[in-house]
DNA sequence: ATTTATACAAAGCAATCGCTTGCTAAAAAT
DNA sequence: ATTTTTAGCAAGCGATTGCTTTGTATAAAT
């Protein structure tokens, strides 16, 4: 058999009345297919590594053929970066919204103490990078390397801005005592301990998310009376 | 040009007087080529990943044609397990030498307190992940996924047995306060936060291992009096 | 009514991949 | 002295890969 195949065999073939399937006004709206790409790249990149997965494989999992993606990213790289962006704004979104909502119920004037405010941090990044829909951001921690120089330092912003809402936290906790040693390498340690859990949790065995976080505060910090 | 192209091109290829070039009894004795390929292909996975790194770059890097590899090993799935083995394999051996050493200079009848037996395994740990020659274990690390389920199994029981010793360490501590919370949780959150360290540690620009050894410590453990 | 933009499908090219086959030659075992 | 084993090289097969090109059915704009 010859080494060039169609993707599909000739009688696989869509039913001829060719084109695309018919699409009302209102689903067509904005990018949607272009999203699809983006999550069932998100899921094969998790799950199988990015050099691993084929376009095809991409392709095929949000329902078009194999050259399609091609159309809405430059080229398969483009398709990881958006993976990278769109995980990270979401979850700075996620976490901005988490740190407003445990505020505002306080009276006001009345801040967050560090430690609450760390126990909101952790617990969104737990849920973050194990939550349903978790894909984008354990692909941002795993296939660092698979990406272009270029888009690193774009990916690396969003990152640095997710962080940086951490580095005050830790100072305050460092100033209290609750947290001893170098805040930068704190912050190096506690990411390193969360992430990590990507390897190992399984919501059915383990425990659930509030317990890890409760369990991540008892580890990293001392009391402060 | 055909698509089947020779891995070299002819005139680069090694003058005719072929087969193997001469090599001495006592260079060759054991079987230094395969620990070529292993070596080369940790360095390889590690810094390009398994999926992303062929088997003819791994030829390449040991001074062979592409075929070679195939003599030594079955496939290059057998390879990736060679890496980790013999990595998991090297790294219980010194962690069980440091433990030892830690030991022996002592008055006989007196132990390692538990902190200082933590410190000599969070030490040993560091250097096996950071330290020179340190392709091996990032690679078990980050490349779990890439292995078949037999070997999986395989690898696994090696890593059980390095992190076995530190069980008895972290029950200690739990018992004498410096430690709070499930021990196995901990042990989880311990080894995120090391093995974490391969995604930012630079030996030029960050602390030396002992230093980073030091701040595990001081983020992880309680004051015992 | 015509043009233009969008969103794909179909087909396939060129390169690369893991791996196999068939061979050679030195060294070790007999 | 002969056989066997070890350690490769050379060549290339068949499949897969990322991506390109071309065509085309629909919807929106003119």
């Amino acid at each position: 058999m010859s080494p060039f195949r169609p993707d599909v065999p000739i009688d696989a073939a869509p039913k001829r009345g060719r084109g695309r399937p018919r699409k009302t006004a209102d689903e067509r709206d904005d990018g949607n297919r272009r999203q699809a790409l983006v999550r069932a790249a998100a899921r094969l990149f998790r799950t199988q590594g990015f050099a691993a997965t084929s376009t095809r494989d991409i392709a095929a999992a949000a329902g078009m053929r194999s050259g399609s993606p091609f159309y809405h990213f430059d080229n398969k790289e483009a398709l990881l970066a958006a993976v990278m962006q769109e995980g990270m704004e979401s979850a700075t979104a996620r976490q901005a919204a988490a740190m407003v909502h445990a505020t505002v119920p306080m009276k006001r004037g009345h801040v967050l103490s560090a430690r609450e405010a760390l126990r909101v941090l952790v617990r969104n990044h737990l849920e973050v990078l194990l939550g349903p829909d978790s894909d984008f951001i354990p692909v941002m921690l795993y296939e660092w390397r698979s990406l272009s120089e270029a888009q690193r330092g774009e990916v690396k912003r969003l990152k640095d801005g997710y962080e940086a809402v951490w580095v005050p936290v830790l100072q305050a906790l460092r100033a209290s005592g609750e947290l001893q040693g170098d805040p930068a390498l704190s912050r190096l340690m506690i990411f390193g301990a969360l992430n990590w859990s990507v390897q190992w949790y399984d919501p059915r065995r383990n425990a659930s998310l509030d317990d890890l976080t409760e369990a991540a505060l008892q580890l990293f910090l001392k009391e402060n009376e």
